[in-house]
DNA sequence: GTCTATAAAGCGATAGAC
DNA sequence: GTCTATCGCTTTATAGAC
């Protein structure tokens, strides 16, 4: 019998993606134990608040690789074109290679709602803080840069949606690359 | 005891409601009892194959909505303008007064999306379809129609994510709105 | 058409051996 | 750190009286 020895950055990461193709409610222990191979005492030990945990976790992460990817560069970027581009190639990257699916926004359904609400707020509320703040760098004014901002964001959200949908990944291609469109036109 | 007699199509109504709020999987019969007061038996009467026939039930509902207030104005619409701006301000209407929440967008996360992705299918290819024919009977290219149209219906669907993240009605009405707009210039 | 009781299965969580 | 067995509870679904 194998016995694999890991630690709690592994069972992060494997739930994640059980908690993405599954959702997270319908990501049962049984699943997750089928599905990433750690048994229910391993789970327990990384978690000891159960599935509470897990999830919290997962957001963490999730949150972590968007603050060093996504919104850092966009803070520290002298080129608002270039950040606005960078960021639309490394989003389109991030959801291509994880089911299509942003767990924020999975978590403003149902149950789980008010227990995250706080991350998620965050989490949107950042990135469209720091996108309105790049352009504004780049030139647009403040009203503008707000709304082009929120626009940005919801249009990269609502196209993971329809290519889920439509099942189709051309969908979200070319939804991110009009948004890319859209920020460049209006530094111009 | 009150002994409340009801046909099917009341409780189609209240399970989306309980659908909306709780989310597809969390809304137990035990909740659906509780905040509809139908009790087990009659929603087997109603539902003979249990969840499956409430949500496609409730689905069946939401696009005979949409079909008769949104996708056939569009199709039968001499002014493209007006009928871009009469969609967005029914689609405002109908989200706003429900929650927020598209079941059918909740419908491609989780264990559902592949009992009901037909149906999800249907509903936003409909849509997109309706809205770029409608463009294109406006004077855009068929080529920008096509774009215009997925990027309008991500927008709606992105904006009820982002307004359920950041609790604020105004994101919604504010992005409902920039839509209508970029309808109205691709138009004119 | 509605009710209650109940069956059968699955859930999250815990305990204790290793 | 991992395993298995098990507890207590909730779930969907069914049966049968009214």
């Amino acid at each position: 019998m194998p016995r694999t020895v890991l630690d709690r950055s592994d069972a992060v990461l494997a739930l994640a993606g059980v908690f993405r193709r599954r959702g997270f409610e319908s990501g049962s222990l049984s699943v997750i134990q089928r599905e990433t191979g750690i048994g229910r005492g391993s789970l327990y030990h990384f978690f000891p608040n159960g599935k509470a945990d897990m999830a919290r976790a997962v957001l963490t992460l999730v949150r972590a690789w968007f603050d060093e990817q996504v919104f850092e560069p966009l803070r520290t970027a002298t080129d608002a074109g270039q950040a606005a581009t960078a960021m639309s190639q490394e989003v389109h990257k991030y959801f291509d290679s994880r089911e299509r699916v942003c767990l924020f926004a999975a978590m403003t359904l149902g149950e789980e709602q008010e227990a995250f609400a706080a991350e998620v707020h965050a989490y949107f509320a950042d990135w469209v803080g720091v996108l309105a703040e790049t352009l504004e760098r780049g030139g647009v004014a403040k009203p503008n840069a707000a709304g082009l901002a929120v626009d940005a964001v919801a249009a990269i959200q609502g196209g993971l949606i329809m290519t889920r949908a439509l099942d189709d990944d051309a969908v979200f291609s070319g939804i991110v690359a009009r948004v890319n469109e859209r920020l460049l036109a209006a530094l111009r």
